[in-house]
DNA sequence: CCTCAATATGTGTATTGTGCACATAATAGG
DNA sequence: CCTATTATGTGCACAATACACATATTGAGG
């Protein structure tokens, strides 16, 4: 092996350790004292904080089945179920039997859940446009090009090897 | 406000969309049945899911104190007092209080606890090549830049109002 | 120098969240 | 048809968490 060749795996390396450090630092902010819920809170209502990403992820991915939920927020099939339950009785979500395979009973958002949801996107937006207000436009474009890039690639990796 | 505003307007509420959504996907990537757990209990090492993310914090951040701890991992500071004694009596960290503020007993990564994260470190590592094997290198490095920036931005636009 | 609000840490205790063992229903493939 | 696999759900014990409260220290004013 050259010593050109150390260098740049040693390059490589130190951006991946930054590339990290970015990451840690981006979930530490958005895991702060859930601002999402602070939110909601703010607006009035009120909801369990272990509710709040299941019910965003619905918004997002819906119909969606309890298994595959699951996998997403990286908890065990039996406490999604019952978080899903939950926001199925407070009305935010509702359920219907898939058509093909009536194993799966598939999560929607509700008119009420995803107004609760507008709100929290609202606020995150106005959030983020506060955040990129610096930002010239190409590096702006890029960073959302590369981040979708990013996940994809994440993605289609776990899933292959895994 | 014109309609060329107008559809700018829209233009960056997509793009935030998009951003947001590329973040929920790598954040649900990295909940994965706790990829790091899984890694350190195969090298024979057992850890307590909750206890992980601190140790990592701790190596990255400290010395750190528990306030500042907790503020990070979007956890009341009495949850992790408790963790950071458990990782303390386990040797993975020590801890001494500050010459400065006697207050404050800042956490430090023990060898035995660098040993565990280093493991860490190398499994994500791989994983990540995995990843940008595919990549040219000016994608890669402008992802890590850009990263990096939004992540400081995102810091910076927090503490600022909040 | 003294007082008091603010800050960092920690303990007791009740509640919530979570996972495991297990069960049922439906599907898919010989 | 059987049988292995998958999706969902319940009972239960334990882990994680937050709230109320306590102690020690700091720092800013008077």
């Amino acid at each position: 092996m050259t010593s050109i060749r150390n260098v740049q795996n040693t390059h490589i390396s130190e951006q991946l350790r930054q590339l990290h450090g970015a990451l840690i630092d981006i979930v530490s902010v958005m895991n702060r004292p859930q601002r999402d819920e602070a939110m909601v809170r703010a607006a009035g209502i009120a909801l369990d904080r272990a509710l709040f990403p299941l019910l965003v992820g619905i918004e997002r991915l819906g119909p969606i089945g309890v298994v595959e939920m699951a996998d997403r927020v990286g908890r065990d099939h039996t406490t999604v179920s019952r978080q899903v339950a939950k926001l199925e009785s407070l009305g935010l979500i509702e359920r219907k039997g898939n058509a093909t395979d009536r194993r799966v009973r598939e999560a929607t958002i509700t008119a009420k859940g995803k107004a609760m949801t507008d709100l929290v996107d609202a606020a995150r937006e106005k959030m983020a446009r506060a955040i990129f207000a610096s930002w010239d436009e190409r590096d702006f474009e890029e960073l959302v090009r590369l981040m979708r890039k990013f996940a994809d690639d994440m993605k289609r990796d776990v899933s292959g090897d895994d």
